[in-house]
DNA sequence: TAGATTGTTAATCGATTAACAATC
DNA sequence: TAGATTGTTAATCGATTAACAATC
């Protein structure tokens, strides 16, 4: 057990084998070994060992590890039991369907609120949250606590509407601007979501097979 | 120059330069050096001459990079002047979303058409983008010469349609159905987006400062 | 007990950074 | 020419893999 420099490598791992913890688990395996898992994920058992002793001591020796116990704790660690709250912010195409169809809750999040500029959508509802205007943003982040705010705008408005929700006190961001965000503000973290780099990579690997 | 063994990592840096120069290039700067680029990006001017040097010679001594050159160049290293074709499986709403304001076109991709099987969607046009039934995607799949599809249908049919899909020929795949997908066919290449580990990265990040 | 499998230390591998001769 | 900056080789750093004693 260190706990102490987590990589940026082992971070992203996390909630692969979250996911496929949770699928082991409503397929009703109770017990899995660091080798089998590998087996499934593609990542050797050494690994698997690795990152998991960055956290703790989960496993037992001749054993394995509990599959539910194992997903806890990793959960634990994501910090899906924290019950964070989230907001959104510009409620286009991208974030209706974000709205519509992702899993917050079970990702341990609760959509508190949504903020939009047009008419058409204020006031509105959807899945059970309710669009605001803009207008009411400064208000609602003075009374209320906010974790993360999804960024679901133009990408010309990204950085300034960062900066000033940086400057209300907002520490997290799930950019889908695919435009890189920066602040001089210790502990505010950015998470990316660039759809075209994404694409390009893939454009990469099918032009040089 | 050396052009063997491209590691991952460099790949995926590779999409950000371009957005990086592409930027550059329209604010009207001509030249650039690695120093003042890594200033830009937070990456050492060591690492992208070593990057650059993967694939080519694109600088000068004394002067650096000439910033409209190595957009190109690094452009077609990506692939976005090979005109990729694309289909899209799924137009609910994050299909929809991506139709719509996704820019294909400025990554190298056309978007031959979109299938889906709900009726209320079929012959319908979205940004100029036509939707069939999936009942015609065999014989469409037969007379088109498709590189990418984009899967945006549920996860319980993910991987039964890649694997059908691959049958049929197709070989790249932007996923963002959140699994896992997998091939024994050789040269298949899957690109994941998978918006449930970045956030989950995100929750990690804020609950451990 | 014997077999299995962990957590951890050591060895290897690969990626990043530094240094520098070449040269524009 | 002198200064700047490349491409590349060497050094360093970090991440992955292998090995193994501990122990369930």
């Amino acid at each position: 057990m260190k706990k102490e420099n987590i990589s940026d490598a082992v971070i992203r791992r996390l909630p692969r084998y979250y996911r496929q913890l949770t699928d082991l688990y409503t397929r009703g395996v109770v017990r899995i070994s660091s080798h089998s898992l590998g087996q499934e994920m593609n990542i050797t058992a050494s690994q698997i060992r690795q990152d998991f002793s960055c956290f703790g001591e989960f496993g037992q020796q001749g054993y394995g590890y509990n599959v539910e116990e194992l997903r806890a704790e990793i959960g634990h660690i994501l910090g899906v039991d924290k019950h964070h709250h989230l907001i959104m912010i510009g409620v286009g195409n991208l974030g209706h369907a974000l709205l519509q169809n992702f899993p917050f809750s079970q990702t341990g999040f609760t959509v508190d609120a949504a903020f939009d500029i047009s008419p058409a959508v204020i006031d509105t509802t959807i899945n059970g949250v309710e669009i605001y205007s803009m207008a009411t943003l400064d208000s609602f982040l003075a009374s209320h606590s906010v974790d993360v705010v999804v960024l679901t705008i133009p990408q010309s408005i990204a950085q300034e509407t960062a900066d000033h929700l940086i400057s209300l006190g907002v520490r997290g961001f799930w950019n889908f601007t695919n435009v890189e965000l920066s602040s001089g503000v210790e502990g505010v973290k950015f998470e990316n979501i660039h759809f075209a780099d994404s694409l390009l990579t893939l454009s990469y690997r099918i032009a040089n097979p």
